[in-house]
RNA sequence: GGCGCGUUCGUCUAGUGGUCUAGGACGCUGGCCUCUCACGCCGGUAACAGGGGUUCGACUCCCCUACGCGCUACCA
């Protein structure tokens, strides 16, 4: 079997509303999306609802909104409707009852009475001899009498698939190739349970037709149940869709699938920590409650929470599995659309690596436009509690002087709250003790120095970079001392810290009053000191 | 247990029988630049899971083994 040209290319992502937006799903979402918009076809959005219990409109929310935030948009879905509308699997159940009803008829489901522990029983007797477990369908009905008799006896009944038992299942995966299963290896799937609602194989392969899905793109986890998913639609008389299955995305340094679930054992993984505790470190400072559940790299909402740009975390995901050549690595949304193939997907797990998602990222950073950074990051400094609002023009170009000041220091948009001394008053900076001391308190001749220097600095009125780096050269000169007897005495003065980007460019951006009183205030705090 | 899928540097990958003494990227690392940090530049480190075939020749094809993962639910 090869696979046809399809003329109409409609794929689907199907997520169980679980409250939060997985970071492989986001992949397996950002595939079919690709998928369908190189075909110029529809991306469809369908809830997976069919265990539902909790409440769906919750659940589902972080998940379109994360979707949104990416800016995968859907063509059909449970928000904006669409031709096959609902797009709730839960809101289906009539035409899941009626596909079921037709099952049975043609005889490729039957009613089955067994009690559960009947039929426990007999597999676990087929587990105890090591052997494949085949159902003796001793309850199966097989007519309206056994229905009554079995009724009689007060049995209920679910509906089973009534499986082939010899013959090959065989279908051609987009990324596998042919694909083969013995038919005898399956077993009479439960289709509906005996609350009469539906299960997922039957739901998932009666949905896929009624939407005009042209192409399954999902986790490899569902290849083992292509054959039965087969079966349905072909005891249906459906036109099956083509197949493609895609390898996990595995957790760091293991080859274990990525789960929410295990962040504690993640954050033993040293690359993972350094993720992890950079976001937390902005999650505190903006006043977001970091909880793994709701705060988690495996999680979307923690990237967008921390100021990552959706562009770099697709492009990393893209590659999480796929690659175009030996070396193009950057791809723009449009060159994603063009030269995404699903041939060219690996067979083969891929690991998460937050490092190189994080280098991405950065890169993305760096040549974002100013105005656009800006924008990015006005609202971290605003919840962190920095600025007074409404921004003005005037707090708008000291932000941007300090976004391109500390330029490819700044890789998440959070990172901007590493400069907190700009959006400080004078008398609120705190030292970095370690810095402190050894720039000030312990270092005799560089506090003479910088008093020196502190006086020489009051005449002077041009507090510009250049002009800045111009004087202090002429300064140290006259004082025949090289520049590390000073520039670190002043840089501790002015913000506090060891580090940081340019000192003059520091002066520049805090103004002579600023520097004076800054300087003033260590001075008096390291003379204090014992 | 059965069935299925997978296995190239630490990680993501290129590679479809000779161009592979295996290429790129992230990481790590030596040096340069330098007011610190970062960036940048130059260099280095490191891989075809193992064993059998097929072939003049195998990372590439076949088989076996090992390991990993998945399915085998009235989960999706």
């Amino acid at each position: 079997m090869t696979p046809t040209k399809q003329p109409k290319v409609r794929v689907r992502f199907a997520p169980s509303p679980t409250g939060y937006l997985h970071i492989g799903g986001v992949r397996t979402a950002l595939f079919n999306w690709l998928f369908a918009r190189q075909h110029g076809g529809k991306f469809i959005l369908r809830v997976d609802d069919t265990d539902q219990a909790r409440n769906v409109t919750t659940a589902l929310k972080p998940i379109m909104d994360g979707f949104k935030w990416l800016g995968l948009d859907w063509d059909e879905g449970p928000d904006i409707g669409g031709p096959h509308a609902p797009y709730f699997q839960s809101k289906r159940l009539d035409i899941y009852h009626s596909a079921v009803d037709k099952l049975l008829k043609s005889g490729h489901a039957y009613k089955d009475y067994s009690r559960a522990d009947e039929f426990a029983a007999e597999r676990q007797a087929a587990e105890k001899e090591k052997c494949q477990f085949t159902y003796t369908r001793t309850w199966m009905a097989e007519s309206k009498a056994d229905e009554r008799r079995f009724e009689s006896d007060g049995r209920d009944y679910v509906v089973r698939l009534k499986m082939p038992r010899e013959g090959k299942c065989e279908f051609h995966d987009i990324i596998r190739g042919p694909m083969s299963f013995e038919w005898a290896g399956e077993q009479d799937h439960v289709i509906q349970r005996q609350d009469g609602s539906c299960l997922y194989h039957l739901t998932s392969v009666v949905d896929d037709f009624e939407f005009e899905i042209s192409h399954v793109i999902r986790a490899i986890e569902h290849l083992p149940n292509t054959p039965r998913q087969i079966f349905i639609g072909q005891s249906l008389g459906l036109d099956l869709p083509l197949f493609a299955h895609l390898p996990f995305v595995a957790e760091p340094g293991s080859s274990n699938k990525l789960s929410k679930r295990k962040l504690d054992k993640y954050l033993k993984h040293r690359d993972f920590k350094v993720l992890y505790d950079h976001g937390e470190k902005i999650a505190q400072q903006i006043g977001f409650p970091a909880s793994p559940e709701t705060f988690n790299p495996v999680i979307v909402d923690f990237y967008r929470e921390i100021g990552f740009l959706p562009d770099a975390i697709l492009n990393y995901l893209l590659l999480l599995g796929w690659s175009l050549d030996d070396r193009t690595e950057d791809f723009s949304r449009e060159a994603m659309i063009r030269d995404f193939t699903l041939e060219r997907i690996n067979k083969s797990p891929a690991s998460f690596d937050p490092q190189k998602l994080t280098a991405v990222q950065s890169r993305y950073m760096w040549r974002l436009p100013m105005d656009e950074k800006l924008e990015m990051v006005l609202p971290f400094l605003e919840k962190a509690g920095m600025l007074q609002l409404p921004v003005t023009d005037e707090t708008r170009i000291r932000v941007k002087a300090v976004i391109e000041a500390a330029n490819e220091r700044i890789s998440f948009a959070g990172d901007i709250l590493d400069y907190q001394e700009f959006f400080q008053a004078d008398e609120n900076i705190s030292y970095n003790e370690k810095d402190f001391h050894k720039r000030l308190v312990d270092a005799h001749a560089q506090r003479e120095l910088l008093v020196k220097y502190r006086s020489a600095l009051a005449g002077v009125s041009d507090f510009s970079a250049g002009n800045m780096e111009a004087y202090m050269h002429a300064f140290l000169e006259q004082e025949e001392v090289g520049m590390g007897m000073l520039v670190h005495a002043v840089r501790v003065s002015l913000t506090g810290k060891g580090v940081g980007f340019g000192l003059f460019e520091i002066m520049a951006i805090l103004g002579k009053d600023s520097c004076m009183n800054r300087i003033d205030r260590a001075l008096i705090a390291a003379s204090g000191q014992p």
